[in-house]
DNA sequence: CATGAAACATACTTAATGGTATGTGAATGC
DNA sequence: GCATTCACATACCATTAAGTATGTTTCATG
């Protein structure tokens, strides 16, 4: 039993090395034997463990990026429940972005980067970078409905139309945010999405 | 004075070419060969006009990309200061991606796509970019403040914050759309500016 | 405790990449 | 009309990539 524990864990250190490169130097930037040397493995490991490069990508999505944009971006939206809708939209929205490290906000967000890396160029990441964008509209969907409900968001609200606006500008400034040094971009970003929670409150 | 016209000719045929595959395929994803073998022209000639890739990747950003974000979204607001602004504002961000190609919907938006591939990790691109995203930017808050001056626009909207929001939605959504094969997120995006737009008036 | 399989390491193959060095025919300039 | 330069083509090189084949060691199991 020893032996499969020590089998999950490498597995798991080659996935979370995977991604980290994925994530700082782009999926067709980084090369099997660029993941492996960090790791202090060797290729026999990547190849016992993984088919290939491009089931290491569909795993990272799947695993990873999956549960990044869960933990935080869905999750905080179902457990607070009780908060007020524009409350939780602005945390999600605006307060995250305040408090990204440096690193986050010199590479942007995993997730987008990937959809805009190979989005469409390799097919087998589409559907599961779409099944993970979905997850968190729908999120936004609910919420934005149960705001819609206990009178905290205009009736006349569109909520899957705000839901993709929202996340369209967020991910749109994350993008774009990597060729500055500074955080004017996001400043005046955050200006401008409170005004659109507040509006459409 | 007939061969320095073949010169630049192939050499606009370089350039175009690569813009093309880069928009295809990214930047890192297309090799010189690729392109070469695209233009019915060999190694030999790519070198000969160009020093390297990075060259080349800079010359799209600055000769291509920069004039199709300024004949797309500059030149249209420049042109036409006598339109009501709002008018102006709903052309570039709608009505000009309900005209979107096929192509251009499953592709998303060439500069975007540079920025998010190579934004951070390949530095020389950086400025280049930055500069094509500040002249869009910059004519954008020109516009807006002409739309406050002439009580279009509300004064209390900033405008470099409504300019750098409108741009992140926009190529968000974009990016994104790149996973999809419908157009759902458009439609939904569309919605959402064309009501952010109406509140900024 | 022997046997098999799992968890890797090592060595190798094939193909492609960015880039260079050199060749060649045509146009240009004197 | 001849030397030179330009616009490419050809041939080549070093590196690196993904992927495979084959060890070797360690562990689980009968």
């Amino acid at each position: 039993m020893d032996q499969k524990l020590k089998s999950k864990e490498t597995k798991e250190l080659i996935l979370n090395t995977s991604f980290n490169m994925f994530y700082e130097k782009g999926f067709n930037n980084t090369s099997i034997p660029d993941i492996m040397n960090e790791t202090n493995l060797t290729k026999g490991a990547f190849y016992h463990h993984f088919k290939n490069k491009l089931e290491i990508g569909k795993k990272v999505i799947e695993n990873i990026l999956s549960k990044r944009i869960y933990n935080g971006f869905i999750a905080p939206l179902k457990e607070n429940k009780s908060k007020k809708v524009s409350d939780l939209l602005v945390y999600v929205f605006t307060e995250r972005i305040e408090n990204f490290t440096e690193k986050e906000k010199a590479l942007g967000c995993p997730a987008n980067n990937m959809i805009n890396e190979i989005g469409c160029s390799i097919h087998d990441f589409r559907e599961p970078l779409r099944k993970l964008m979905d997850n968190w509209k729908e999120a936004l969907i609910e919420v934005i409905d149960l705001g819609k409900k206990n009178k905290e968001i205009k009736e006349s609200v569109n909520s899957e139309s705000a839901a993709t606006y929202l996340i369209c500008s967020f991910e749109g400034a994350r993008g774009i945010r990597k060729i500055y040094d500074d955080d004017t971009l996001f400043k005046n970003y955050l200006k401008a999405v409170k005004e659109y929670i507040h509006t459409i409150s």
